[in-house]
DNA sequence: CACGAACCGTACCGTACGGTACTCATTTGA
DNA sequence: TCAAATGAGTACCGTACGGTACGGTTCGTG
């Protein structure tokens, strides 16, 4: 179930109660919010404890990052026989489960924190924050996608290439959107179904076509 | 030519020039790079100037997104008849073009302060920055899709949901990627291309169609 | 019980920023 | 020619942050 050698031991208990407030901080007030004089009183731990576990605030943020990403897990794909419904409805759900994750408080926050940073630290929270938090999801709809190709029903040349293309058809310009500010999608669903129903006829063999036209 | 009721005195040509440095130090060491000492330092004026000129610190910071929007425009689509190829050409000659400005240093720096601010000053640099840098691009893309379909060449129902699509293949991950400081993509060219032909393939009518197949 | 480690709460320090006040040189305009 | 305005340069103030030091408290262990 768990793809990552994910040991939950990263950090003590105490230390992921603190990294819960310091992460509830930054959600409600942005990093200017997120103070080590904050994150202590917010967790009542002393600012000595602080520099003791984490070295300094830039690794209080990149334990942050850490913390976060090992909370989300997903589950691999199980070896069932895919059908083109199934393939389709399994990628509606990973494209749901996507918009809902790029939306999520939590996640927003974070981008927004390493975006700030970016141009400061040589990127290195960015680094941290798409491999720690985007392999996961990457990982799943690659496993996925290359499913769809060994039941005959994706036909592509490079798989990387086909995922891209989906990831732009679901997410199209919401990320960034959303991290400026503007307020979160009014209809995931029905932007999930439109994103799979292009990928399908972008990529999708004959076999898929079909049975599309059959349903609809 | 010039859309939008473009006055270039929104400024003065001194404050232009004073927003032209405040931009540099921004793209060099990113928002906490960019005090108002070191503006007024770097653009040989008194802080007490800058503060009559743009009242405050977020003032300067509005004014500068003002400013380089105010530097980006775009040609309006000229009323030649559209062909597939022509069609296909300025797709491409757009997405391009759509890459070259979100790959620009000015843009991304400017991109990561409003998504740095935007929780704590209820994201009116976000909103600024969609609103003035946005628009321009969004108007030349949606009137080219619309010539499309007034040529017979592009068949959808929702504009917008065409263009957005249209985005989402262009662009992909790739501003938010960049923002969080990944050097920038190595085929731009490549990347358009295959975009469109993408899009073509979704929304093209069989004129599109046809001529594809027939030139690949 | 005694000892030490871990840790909380707080006080403290140096620094750097946003914003204001003041002085002095230059320009402007009648 | 002279005074009013403009703006550069600088000094200054209050505040807030990152980081450190210290006293007091709990808790596990021999």
């Amino acid at each position: 179930m768990l793809s990552e050698a994910g040991q939950s031991s990263e950090f003590s208990p105490r230390q992921n109660a603190v990294l819960e407030q310091a992460l509830r901080l930054l959600v409600d007030g942005g990093e200017k919010a997120l103070t080590t004089s904050g994150v202590a009183r917010a967790a009542n731990c002393s600012k000595e404890s602080l520099y003791k576990w984490f070295g300094d605030r830039d690794g209080l943020l990149s334990a942050m990052i850490t913390y976060q990403a090992s909370k989300v897990r997903t589950f691999e794909r199980n070896g069932e026989r895919l059908t083109a419904a199934s393939l389709h409805d399994h990628l509606v759900v990973f494209a749901r489960d996507l918009l809902e994750v790029l939306a999520g408080d939590v996640s927003l926050a974070l981008n927004r924190l390493a975006i700030g940073q970016s141009n400061r630290d040589g990127s290195k929270l960015g680094k941290l924050l798409l491999e720690r938090g985007r392999r996961q999801i990457d990982r799943r709809a690659s496993g996925l996608i290359d499913a769809g190709k060994r039941a005959g029903l994706l036909r592509f040349l490079d798989a990387d290439e086909a995922y891209h293309t989906l990831y732009g058809l679901i997410v199209s310009d919401l990320h960034v959107r959303m991290l400026l500010g503007e307020p979160g999608l009014k209809d995931t669903s029905r932007q999930a179904e439109r994103a799979v129903t292009a990928f399908l006829k972008l990529y999708g063999t004959e076999k898929v076509l079909a049975e599309a036209a059959a349903t609809v």
